[in-house]
This record gives C-alpha cells, structure tokens and sequence, in this order.
DNA sequence: CTGAAAGCGCTTACAG
DNA sequence: CTGAAAGCGCTTACAG
C-alpha cells in the first residue's frame, strides 16, 4: 500500500518539481516537449488521476453542471415524466461532449434545493427542470439568481422571468394542433390540462388553442377545460370530469401526451371512438405517442435541441458571458389519433 | 463584495474558533447546545455553505456515486435504452433517499471510463450499467476491482465475475415464458437475442428457453434463434432474417421488449397476426409494452428493487462491509400478444 | 466542551 | 521554460 499517488510523486519520477507536474497537466504551453513527455510516462507508469477536489477547491470552478428535477411533491414516485426523462437523456450527453459532469438531483429529497450545489461549490452551475407549480418555485428562482447563481431553467419563456430559461413555442404548438383539429371538420374542441399562470407551459398551449379558435370566429369555453397535471391518471380523471359535464365536443387537446393517453383509457371505457367519435391530440411526443392505439397526433418538442442550448447557455453564464432566453419550434407530428373518417 | 464566506466567518460571527464551527456543522456530539446555536444562526445569516470540495479533500470521501452507462458503440445515439433510463430514476431516488449525490456518465464519452471518477475523488464508489458486450469491458472491470475502486454492476450473476452484480433471475424468467408459449399450445418457439458470453443476461434468458423446452421433451434448435441486440431495429432485422430462412414457428420468445417490438413491425409488415399466427414474448416490461398492439407478454424486472440493492451494495463496500451479488426475481407478465384463441 | 495547528492535493502568481 | 511558496476551505488529531 504506497498510498495515494500524488503530483509530488510524479514530479519525483519525473525529475522535475511538482509545479511542472500541475501545468503539464494541465495542458500549459509553459512546458518543454520533452519535459512533458517524461512527466506523462510517469503519470502512466503510476497510474495518477489529478485529484479533482483539490484541483477544484484551488482553481474554484469544478467541471461538472447539476441537473435539478422539481416536481410536485404529489407526484408519482414510481415513475419519472418520460419526457424529462428524454430531456434528462440529451442533456447528459451535452454536457459529456463538452467536458463537463453531470450531478442530478430531484428536488424532493432536498429541503434546500435552491443552494445545495453551486453554493457548496459541486456545481458550476445549475439547470433546472421542473413540473412543478411555476409561481411556487419563482421565489427561489429569484433567490437563486439574486445570490449570482449561475442557472438556466427548461420552460415557457416568461416576461417577467428572473432567470435565463429555454422553452418550446406552446403557444404556436397548441394553435398548430387546434387548427389542425378544426381543419378535420370538429366543431367543439376540448382542452384538458391546467390553464393558469401556475403551469405556463400548459397555459401557453392553452393561449394557443384560444387562438386558434378565435381565428376560426369561435369562443373558448369553460366547460370544454379541465385541469389536468402530466400524468395518465390526471388525464383519465379530466376526462371523466368533462364527460360527466355532459357537454358535447367531438375532440380533444390534451396539453401532455400523458394526459392524452389518459383521457383515452376514459374515452374507451365510455364507449367512445378515437377518433370517429372523438378526435384527440396531445404535447410533447414521448416514446408511447406512437405506439398507443390509435397512434397519437402530438407536438414534437426537440429535446436534443433543447438539451444543448440549455447547456450552452449555462456554459456561457459560467463564463461570465451573456445568454439568452430562447424559444424552440414545435413540430406538429399528425397521426391517426386526429385524423376524422371522410 | 464581500467574497466567500467561510467557517472562519461563521466562527468570528459566533464568537467561537473555526474548529468548533466544523466540529457544529458535522453534527459532533462535542459541542455544547447552545454554542450549537449560535453557530447556527450565524450559518443562516451569512447563508454559508460548507464547501464540498474543502471537505471532501480533507475528509477523503465526496458523498456522491458515480452511475456509468456504458453502451455499445453502434447504440443508436438518440434514445437510451428505456429499461436503463428506468433504472436510473430508480438509482437516482435511491441515492438521494441516502444522502449521496449521483454523477452521471456515458463511457462512450470517456476514453478511460474505468478509472475517471473513483481514481479522481469525485466519486466514492461507481454504478456499472452497461448494455454492451460483456467479455470486452471484463478486463476493465478486472481492473477497476484490483485497483480497490468500490463498484457494483447490474447483470447477470457470472461465476468468475471479479466484481459485486446485481442481476434478475433471467434463466427462471426465460423459462417461465416459454413454459407458458408452450402451454399455450405453441410447438416451434423461436428465440430472438444473442445467444452468446458476450451477452451473458441474453444468453441466460436463452439458457431458461433451452430447459423449458426440454422440460416439454423439445430441443433448441439453432435455425430458430437469430442474434440480436436490444433495440427495435435489431429485432426488425432478426425477424427478417428469421422469416427468410424459411423454417416454421408459431411463436417467438425475444430477448427483449424492444428486440419483441421490432419484431412485431416486421410479422406485421408480413401480413402475420400477432398472437393468432405467431404468439410473442418479450423480456423487461418497459412501459410501451402495454401500450403495443397487441399488448406485449413479458417478464418484469423490478427496477426500483434493484436501484436499491445496487446502492445499499455499493455504501456496503464503501463503509468496508462485505456485500454479496444478488438475483432478483423474474415476474413473467401475460398479456395478449402470447394468447392463442382457443 | 473548545482552540491552535497541521495538512488534504492541487493551482498559480512570483521570481528567476 | 522551471521551481519555491502561498493558499484554496475545510477536518481532525492533539492538548487542554
């Protein structure tokens, strides 16, 4: 047991003193060719790694980014939202490609999400993801950046937003959907999902199904929306509710895909058609969207896209660099979920 | 600007010396109440943080786990594979129930993946979860082990593993499932899936085929397995090729959800009725399983059983505690695809 | 129960 | 291009 190898090991083996050990390491052009070739056998020949600690706690920065979930503390425990979950995937594989770790935590679990990383200095820096109530997590939000926290978040790009935050375009999203709706001939639209400013993301789909009514000279109505949270069982639940409204529509737009194979099940269970009966759409194109019966008509929001401007971005901040907010496509994806027999 | 705070602010605050500030904040039984206190009320006012990176070079151990995704370098770049993303939210929560912070990685990305986290302190032990080949990342792991890095693996349980694994029970869950293909009345079950060390979980999934069919007084035959990697691609293909050869079956076992789903494209783009022509299994239960069509028979993995035990396994070893390799059960999950119509 | 002191393994001016 | 030295912010014997 030799210990622990450290640069002074190197440098002994080496011939030269340790602070050559660190800038040859460290890639510095402040070293000779033949000195750095003579420090890199012997880094080989012992097997070092630099420690990462002390390498941190010196230069104060320490190469990895951390990933927060928020989500509401009602949520399923079992499963993770497929779609953070994609987003989850992508920026992962952003943040290996430009040399940076990836530290991920769920808010739950953490009384003091808002500080736990960049304050005890694990992270650089911090992107958010959450499902949660917006409004309830702003002030922290507020916090985080008043403390020169560096942090991006994933979601609807707000007006009054305190932070940097990279989102999809929901509002042409759902006023995409919602014509594409009407265009096959529906007359009485529902929307499930919440629609209040607690939840911007659904409410911008909600704005976009609004106007996309008004364009074709209708009026949303209250009846038609339910409030829904991204989940099968919401969704199912939504669709019972409006069910037992006992008012007519002939389709549906659910604000997640979740909510929409949700409201299927309940669709199903009553006797209803998709999409003879009801023609139905959701957000977000996950993984199942394709594979439900019928296949599912959704929006696509580009989380590879997505996961490499949010780590770009917070890259920047960490350079003391500018970043913007930024607003993606959406992509209507048409299957037969919506498609109305002529 | 008043720069970082430090305990030495903490304690000059609290009218105490820095040491008794640390000993506070660690929670030592040393420190008398009230002291306690004051110290913490000074903590909350300055809003300090210890620093992770300071503690963990000067206490030698970080508090954060290591995941490492290693995967086929052909993997298709988009999508991780839906049974490893849920293993990961279920190490995620685990990690987090324990206090560890997770760091997450893909080997493709790592040159040097055996050595990066545990050998440069940023990690206390790592997580092993590949879907690659076995034989080619053993010597590594050989490695890993020699060099006294703590780690556990998911997979199969092998004889000579040098490391700590936790896997399903694969050979009782592939026998399970092509006990019940043949009680359905199944003569010639086909497997889909690599049958080889390389794929030691595959090749135990096979194993379990092989007895059951001898269980029935059948034998394996080589024309009716066709290798294939977990993805919908791979069991596209092996389906193809399946169908080419020409031999007769009338239901096929695949070694994995995905590898049954790609198959199911390819019966179908045959114009063969999936379970009334060709009964089918798959293995995992992800969940677009029960949304195919028709729903997909398969054998559940407990996923959040195993994230625990793989965590619990890996603190085991890191608190120098012995931990033992663990198999968990195979739960065969029947649904339409493998039901004959009477 | 508390304090003074050493030291974890690096990085980075500073001086040549 | 290289070395001697200071110091990042903690934890933990050691001595009271």
């Amino acid at each position: 047991m030799k210990g622990k190898v450290t640069s002074f090991d190197i440098a002994h083996l080496a011939g030269v003193s340790q602070s050559t050990v660190s800038r040859a390491l460290r890639g510095s052009p402040l070293v000779n060719e033949e000195t750095r070739r003579r420090i890199q056998a012997a880094v080989d020949e012992l097997n070092y790694k630099v420690d990462k600690n002390a390498s941190s706690l010196r230069a104060r920065h320490t190469g990895t980014l951390a990933l927060l979930l928020f989500e509401d503390p009602t949520a399923d425990e079992s499963h993770i939202n497929p779609f953070f979950l994609s987003m989850l995937g992508s920026i992962t594989r952003a943040s290996a490609q430009r040399g940076y770790d990836l530290l991920i935590s769920f808010q739950q679990f953490s009384r003091d999400w808002h500080a736990d990383y960049a304050d005890s200095k694990k992270a650089d820096g911090i992107i958010l993801l959450g499902y949660g109530d917006y409004l309830a997590t702003r002030d922290k939000l507020q916090k985080l950046v008043d403390q020169g926290t560096r942090c991006v978040r994933w979601g609807a790009v707000l007006p009054d937003q305190p932070d940097v935050s990279v989102g999809c375009d929901n509002i042409s999203g759902g006023r995409e959907v919602t014509t594409h709706l009407l265009e096959q001939g529906c007359q009485r639209v529902a929307f499930l999902g919440d629609a209040s400013s607690h939840y911007p993301e659904f409410f911008d789909r909600y704005r976009g199904y609004s106007r996309a009514l008004s364009d074709a000279g209708m009026d949303a109505e209250s009846l038609l929306q339910v409030n829904a949270e991204s989940t099968e069982q919401s969704g199912y639940q939504a669709m019972e509710t409006l069910l037992a409204r006992g008012v007519a529509f002939d389709a549906v737009f659910a604000a997640s895909d979740l909510i929409a194979i949700g409201a299927m099940r309940s669709l199903a269970d009553h006797g209803l058609k998709v999409p003879d009966d009801v023609a139905l759409a959701g957000f977000d194109d996950i993984p199942v969207a394709s594979f439900v019966n019928p296949p599912l008509t959704t929006v696509l929001q580009d989380t590879k896209l997505a996961g490499e401007i949010l780590v770009d971005n917070l890259l920047a901040l960490i350079r003391g660099e500018p970043a913007e907010s930024a607003m993606l496509p959406a992509k209507l994806i048409v299957r037969k979920s919506s498609l109305k027999p002529r």
